[in-house]
DNA sequence: GCCGTTCCTTGATGCGCATCAAACCCTTCC
DNA sequence: GGAAGGGTTTGATGCGCATCAAGGAACGGC
């Protein structure tokens, strides 16, 4: 029953939390974290439902998403390899207020809370990362209450798209969409449909091709200039 | 020009992040602080400036939003006696996404970054309180994320008052809005009109009074029921 | 191969909310 | 007191986006 625990510190040690821990340190944590095994479409977690640490995705992905009373959803970040989660709710003492549901067959890393706080206790550094990790999960989620606000659908489409398109290692100007659109719709605050109308006529202005899950962007300049909309970007 | 210190200190030990700190931390802390004094429509920062610490407020009450190229803007949120905010920007090596204006004269604590990193290195209980702030903000922002997405306006209406109401010292039932309509109603991602146009509505339902910015709730559990809207909640 | 499922698109319709515009406060200041 | 100027309300209009409803396309299983 005793995981592979070597393998569990390579992989600790390559994550932006725990690079250039020592030896001692990566086995500490180690022995507080277990795997986590969860198929396509399986509930990691539902929201209410109590928190005993984070997770790490060795390999797989992700949904966060809150549930309404009507049974729909509002996906609020789509997670995958060497990503985590579920660190701000640790530290509060409340239940999950998002569920997190597999959208591929994942394995994940679970660490607990009570390895955390001792590792927090011991180690400035780690303090560090953890409040970096949190700062910067707390920028992006202004920027997407921004867009959301002052954006119409069509530019956070775009916005998306260009983001996507940055981070995309392999052909440059085109990359592959990570999941199903209507969870990305759902992501952008859109309804699959009007999310695929958006898509159709930016294709049609020839700003964008797609085919499937596969999207080209043939000229990045001009697709930035529709960025803001009609209006000239200040 | 030296402030008055001993102020600083007796402020600081009043608040949750450096509650029950020794005189010896507070003393370091405070002589990394400096008094702001703002007025009334004044700017405290811009989006795009850069971040040399973060910020507390003694009294008055602070408008953080994100603006908009048209010259429009969205309320993140408006903060008031005692709170802090910009921690989070602070961790990360980046400027401003927010800008800060003060909707009344205010006196603020600006704590500088070094001093708050050189803290940081010394005492885990001053990093777990960080780290609980940070957290703390996150759950609100993913919550306001959700209303945005999941509630209609009425709902997030009807919702802010009810959180209000319960904040609210004094009479039960009855509070003042903290500040300009207008205001509130960018907080609540509505348009000015929009949201008077709720509150009338209420009002003509009897669930209830507004006189100016002085709002009644003659019955919290009727508004409460309202709170999904038409359907009953699960 | 065929079938069932799931995902995606396309069309028709309508509601929620923004926008534009004007009137009506309620202060504050001279 | 009157004027000036924010702040707020109210009305008319229309757009962006959701909703409802089918149809098509892609995928996986037998």
């Amino acid at each position: 029953m005793s995981p592979p625990s070597i393998k569990v510190q390579n992989f600790l040690s390559n994550l932006p939390l725990f690079k250039a821990l020592g030896a001692q340190e990566l086995d500490r944590i180690a022995s507080g974290t277990r795997e986590v095994r969860i198929e396509r479409g399986g509930t990691l977690f539902a929201k209410g439902d109590p928190c005993s640490g984070f997770y790490m995705i060795v390999y797989g992905q992700i949904k966060l998403a809150i549930p309404a009373a009507d049974g729909g959803e509002k996906v609020v970040e789509i997670i995958g390899d060497g990503q985590s989660f579920g660190e701000a709710i640790m530290f509060l003492e409340k239940p999950y207020i998002v569920s997190a549901q597999a959208l591929a067959d994942s394995l994940l890393l679970h660490v607990s809370k009570a390895t955390v706080f001792d590792e927090l206790a011991r180690d400035p550094r780690f303090a560090r990362r953890i409040i970096a990790g949190l700062s910067a999960r707390l920028h992006h989620l202004v920027r997407d209450v921004g867009s959301y606000a002052l954006q119409s659908g069509r530019e956070r489409v775009v916005g998306y798209l260009l983001h996507r398109e940055s981070e995309r290692n392999g052909t440059a100007g085109s990359f592959t969409l990570p999941t199903k659109k209507g969870i990305i719709a759902s992501r952008l605050n859109l309804t699959q449909e009007h999310f695929s109308r958006i898509l159709h006529e930016l294709a049609a202005e020839g700003l964008i091709e797609v085919h499937g899950r596969e999207v080209t962007i043939p000229d990045i300049g001009r697709l930035r200039r529709h960025d803001s909309g009609h209006q000239p970007q200040s």
